[in-house]
DNA sequence: TTGTAGGCGTTATCAA
DNA sequence: TTGATAACGCCTACAA
């Protein structure tokens, strides 16, 4: 069918060894066999056949990143960052994106197999495995701003991420002292146990650290029927918020884009941000910045969280070195969306 | 190293035969002993190893998309449809993601043998490829919203896009329309010969065919230091034509987030839009939406678009029918960012 | 510096 | 319904 590397060492009379050896750039060859098989390869089109390469090398200087939920503008900066590093260290970058509904730890064993990889890093999404799963899975991996319920032993895994809970508490506190009380959380569905619900709780706890109650009626869950996390969610959740009668005077959404849905539904009934309600994300995004108002949010070190995941992941890659934990501390950005009331 | 089939047939007391059929469900295989088989690899662990796999399979219901520039929010609705199409045909969907610098025929051209692919979409970018390189392509593929260069026989491809050429016209010509004689113009970059360029020559169109001038100092093509069609390039390309003094009522910027940074760099300087400069971007991204004010654009009819490109994908693969073009017309959105003037 | 031959893990052919 | 066995295309000892 298609032409091979038999093929190749025939045409040009020599054997397969010499042909393997110019294209893997081997050092035992001449020079000038190796130019004129290159010729050859190249004026016949050649490619060799990675499922072959694959299935007979034992090793292959890959890194594959599973990312969780790709619509997330979040993830696009981090990608940018983790490939240059991974390419810095002279690796070569596999990314895959896994379905919502897909498990992550099953499409790593195949990869690991079919592509020889050395590590991993899961990017995104919520990790509920059991130990005997991740047990499988034979390479060092790391996960990156991927919530985690505290089922899973820590010294089965590497993270690296911000502290959701800790976080949203700043953020949440921040509120509250600009005068804020009664204050609308935009979350997670009910069910969730991921950073849903660690920056549901931050919220909760800076309520209660300031004496303020907690209202079941402030606490507005993005709806099931729409994508989450996504602006049409935040505008459909807030809607309905306003429309309730609730009485707020800030939105706490734990997105940006959240924020973004938030802000378009306030404006749809006349009101102005931050002059009737405050509205305050979470994330960072470039459009919390470049948005009208500007979003007031918890910028996460994207930048720093991707490096450092990739930093990681090659220490305990090469250097054989424990499981490793970072959190790093995100910054609260005030911007125009939110105002300090009476 | 790792548990191969060869390890369960001998676990199982079968031959290895016995095994791939209990796989890949095929159908002579008992019904006993295939429950039997998939129990032993349950309990083993066993994951086939891909690379072997299509390696040995001469054939795989599997389709490409390979898509470049995939930090553009535009393609993550595509692809959930893309992916849902295929595998409503009961194919495997893979997708990959290709650097702005790589030569995406060769990256599917090593694809196609690795994976023994039965199809490829080409999604983004600009396809300017000989025609010696195309026919290396032994399998049926599709442009799908790509910029394509005049100079590719028609014949060679089939394509599913807007006509951006058209669609810009339409921006313009509604612009005009609506008062405006002197717009300014965020295009791409000068040596643009893509998408970029064609809706830059619908604008020329636009102006001449109402005996407006064309004005260089109102064409301000995006930096080439900030990230193509980004929010930034949008706001710093604004915010150097707001201060170069040249007078304008209009900007019509070539990507709605090029449109946003332009709003921002407009605020920043404490005016107003639609008040003091009206602002139009292009292709109807939900944020054109969301953002205040609401953003003119042209809505590109993304979910048809990527329909019929796996329609016609299809009926490559399946009819073998010859290389189809369809164009789709897109829609102006008028909303809130954009004014009459006297 | 070069070539021969064996094997990577799977599927497909064929005979049993 | 099953099981040997020969490919699939490549890399890599080992030998020359």
């Amino acid at each position: 069918m298609s032409i091979t590397i038999v093929d190749i060492a025939k045409m040009c009379g020599v054997g397969v060894t010499t042909v393997s050896r110019a294209i893997n750039n081997h050092p035992d060859i001449n020079q000038e066999t190796k130019a004129m098989v290159l010729q050859c390869i190249k004026e016949n089109n050649y490619v060799p056949n990675n499922s072959a390469r694959n299935l007979k090398r034992s090793v292959s200087k890959t890194i594959a990143v599973l990312i969780k939920g790709i619509n997330n503008p979040f993830f696009n900066r981090m990608i940018q960052v983790i490939e240059n590093e991974i390419r810095k260290h002279r690796y070569s970058f596999h990314l895959q994106r896994v379905d919502p509904h897909q498990d992550e730890v099953e499409v790593a064993i195949e990869l690991v197999k079919e592509k020889r990889l050395k590590g991993i890093v899961f990017l995104g999404g919520y990790f509920t495995h059991t130990k005997e799963r991740l047990e499988q899975l034979t390479v060092p991996f790391i996960l990156s701003t991927v919530g985690m319920t505290e089922d899973v032993e820590r010294n089965l895994y590497s993270s690296v991420s911000v502290n959701d809970y800790l976080e949203s508490y700043k953020m949440a506190n921040y509120l509250i002292d600009q005068g804020h009380h009664r204050i609308a959380i935009i979350a997670a569905s009910a069910d969730d146990r991921s950073i849903g619900k660690l920056r549901l709780e931050g919220y909760k706890k800076a309520l209660s650290d300031h004496g303020l109650p907690y209202d079941e009626a402030l606490v507005r869950h993005m709806k099931g029927n729409i994508e989450d996390y996504s602006m049409a969610n935040g505008y459909a959740v807030t809607k309905e918020l306003l429309e309730s009668g609730t009485s707020f005077t800030a939105i706490f959404a734990i997105s940006d884009s959240l924020a973004i849905g938030a802000c378009k539904a306030i404006f749809d009934t006349g009101k102005r941000v931050p002059e009737d309600y405050s509205v305050a994300g979470f994330d960072g995004l470039d459009i919390s910045h470049f948005y009208n108002p500007s979003i007031t949010t918890i910028k996460q070190p994207l930048d720093r969280i991707a490096a450092e995941t990739i930093q990681i992941l090659f220490e305990m890659i090469e250097k054989k070195t424990a499981h490793i934990h970072k959190t790093f501390p995100a910054e609260l950005v005030v911007r125009d969306s939110t105002r300090a009331i009476q």
